[in-house]
DNA sequence: GTCTATACTAAGATAGAC
DNA sequence: GTCTATCTTAGTATAGAC
């Protein structure tokens, strides 16, 4: 291996570890509160560097947020796709939950904003940002449409605001979970024995 | 009238208006997006005049963070003090989680959120919004704790993480919420009857 | 009470050496 | 690939006139 293809490697390894880095800043701190040269600092090099790797900051948190989005739908996706043909509606749910769940707990939910983010960006990033958002929310429309066409459940075929109420308390669960008390297997189930039936006397 | 009394109302206007307007634009754009000078732009003053009326931005801040967390107490403690005595759970729940959706519609969600907010602010300002919050998480946990004893609910007497669910659900609620398409009273119906049944055909 | 002018600071970003 | 040095911009904040 000559010096030529160790550089080369080094910069993978030093792009994959900032990025690594970044987004555990945005996570913890948020995006604003996160300058260049602190995640530069935590990676053990000087501001300037950053920009042999990335062209400006908000190139890095693009390539985070469209990483976590593709990340939640490959997790949900696979997920779904290892259950056994013939689960029901409730463990697909459970599973479905779980995933989304621990991705969220791994980026933390502002891959799940939209209002508060106006990182001025391409319009074909802008533009491919918004399709993976979409994918991610027929995934779940598709869920349910299923379930009720199976009658596993009562909500009517358009379930938009049970939806938002559900995925806004799996969002909001980044502000909270804390896994060394409950994993996200454990959450999820919760969720979903909570969401199915309630928490009333049947 | 004198010139003097005239001027403090002046005063007293323009606080209360700067403070409106900072509120709606943390709100649409959050705290860090928002800068002096756009809030003094739609007041249509400059951002030095802000100054007069506010030592800094973490001053505005905390005003409003503090008085968000007051108002949703005050809503939720008045709504279930109008409700008959002989109420039952699910009117109770129906009557808090209705306000508070108010409070989110109206502060946005930010007023209850810890980890994206370090103003770095005095220790007795930090400490009233800490006994606020406080506060606020009591009324939710004694209005659980009374559906527990009554037999409404099933959920243990200890019942944080499905708590956390419902208020995630509600605190999200802000990404999306349009009263222009269902009212925060519909959408209050509809969240406790979610919580209460679920979506699973009984 | 609000203005103009300006100080101060911190952040994003670039240039060029090594 | 990372460094040092520096530019530029934008934000918070202050001083003093009106």
């Amino acid at each position: 291996m000559d010096a030529k293809a160790q550089r080369k490697d080094g910069a993978e390894y030093s792009s994959a570890m900032l990025l690594e880095i970044a987004a555990d800043m945005f996570r913890e701190r948020g995006i604003a509160h996160t300058t260049m040269r602190n995640i530069a600092e935590r990676a053990g090099m000087k501001a300037s560097s950053i920009y042999y790797h990335f062209a400006s900051k908000d190139a890095i948190i693009d390539r985070i947020l469209d990483r976590s989005i593709a990340e939640a739908i490959e997790r949900i996706r696979r997920a779904l796709a290892e259950l056994p043909q013939e689960a029901g509606f409730r463990v697909r749910l459970c599973a479905a939950v779980t995933a989304y769940l621990t991705t969220v707990n791994d980026y933390g939910t502002f891959f799940a904003v939209t209002r508060q983010l106006r990182s001025q960006v391409s319009p074909e990033i802008a533009e491919r940002n918004r399709q993976r958002r979409i994918e991610l929310d027929q995934i779940w429309a598709n869920l349910f449409a299923e379930g009720h066409r199976a009658g596993d459940i009562t909500i009517s075929e358009k379930n938009t605001i049970e939806r938002l109420f559900l995925l806004g308390a799996l969002n909001w669960a980044t502000e909270w979970m804390d896994t060394s008390r409950k994993s996200p297997a454990e959450l999820g189930q919760l969720a979903t024995s909570l969401f199915m039936d309630g928490i009333a006397p049947r």
